[in-house]
DNA sequence: TAGATTGTTAATCGATTAACAATC
DNA sequence: TAGATTGTTAATCGATTAACAATC
């Protein structure tokens, strides 16, 4: 149990550090100093001692970390090693694409629900899930245990549609619509503005190409 | 044309401003105060008038700042002035549902082509664009003028592909691929890694629980 | 024990906020 | 002109890096 949320600018990182833990498993890697990940991540291994510290100490002074542990702690602080229920609500392409990705259910995000308000996908089955219509939600989360629910709906919905889950019940949106949205501050919002990022991305071809024309 | 690249925190925060100011152009407001603009985006002022000033002075002392000159000037600092062509590398569900989304080329990102190495997708038409083998790629990319391309593979072949993409002549990679692209400096990655995003979803799931077990 | 490497404190750097003079 | 609000400098805050004592 943690003493208090940590900063975000750590948790940001976490996920990567688990990622680059996994692939050292793969690779048979049994220990690793903060040194030597610093030189795979490009990272400064003074930022990997402080990021780990903040949940108490995983190393070995003289020896370094054990990578299969490392890897379940962190596993652990991200709550990876529970089974989270989640439903997709918005059965667009971008739903039905989330929907069929297999690795979620790998790392304990089970989909339990799809759901949308276009009666032509009703009845739809994606892995083993029927397309639902909007309709049927409150009842279904009120017979189901549902943490977590996917927002991928247009925008123009979206924040009536976010009152609805949070009234149910509902814990946590992953929210893809471009919108920022106004919920209880005990229900958690994790946003995905794909759009956004493909204007960082254009931003930075034009910086590039600024800096190059001055040459 | 910039001085010169402005800080990631900035850079990542100018998309914000710019959907807010599309809205308010939606509703028809002409102007707007940084003190009326930090309400709505729950930011402060200050950080509004300091962001906006690395580019040069938007706003006019005693008046504020013109919403549509101010839209259309982010905008262009974006690079939503220009038409960049896309291609999609990765027709899976996520490519294809990118492919789909209609609204990117509205900004300005006109997907021209679509490749996977599945032949059963080959022929495929998505939106206007049949989806072609990967070895049409080379060629493809010397006939075409391509900045960006959108990697949307499994982990296991993105490295070597975007080594193929870079050698080619693309300038930005918009990457969903679970791993990060070792490519050269001058090449642009904007990374979109969804299941990080749904792990500090998780953690942050995690952590309030934590916080009110004590209680 | 000697060597290695962590955990942690202190120093630096950068980003955010506050304050206010400039000016429309 | 007086009032409002920016642009910008200075102060604060937080995050990153460096350094080193603790310890395996």
């Amino acid at each position: 149990m943690e003493e208090k949320c940590i900063s975000k600018a750590v948790i940001k990182r976490l996920p990567r550090y688990y990622r680059y833990l996994g692939e050292l498993i793969e690779e048979g890697v049994e220990r690793i100093s903060s040194n030597e990940l610093s030189e795979k991540m490009r990272v400064t291994a003074s930022q990997i001692r402080q990021d780990l510290n903040n949940f108490g100490g995983f190393g070995q002074q003289g020896y370094g970390y054990n990578v299969p542990y490392l890897y379940e702690e962190i596993g652990k602080i991200l709550g990876l090693d529970k089974t989270h229920h989640m439903i997709i609500v918005g059965a667009g392409n971008l739903g039905q694409a989330l929907a069929n990705y297999v690795k979620f259910e790998k790392r304990g995000f089970k989909i339990v629900g799809i759901f949308d308000v276009n009666p032509v996908l009703k009845g739809i089955s994606i892995r083993g899930n029927e397309i639902r219509m909007m309709d049927e939600l409150p009842q279904f989360l009120k017979e189901q245990d549902v943490e977590i629910a996917t927002l991928t709906l247009p925008k123009n919905n979206a924040a009536e549609t976010a009152d609805l889950l949070v009234k149910n019940g509902i814990r946590a949106i992953w929210n893809f619509a471009h919108l920022d949205l106004d919920v209880p501050k005990d229900v958690i919002v994790e946003n995905v503005h794909l759009s956004e990022s493909l204007m960082r991305l254009s931003y930075n071809l034009n910086c590039y190409e600024n800096e190059h024309e001055k040459k």
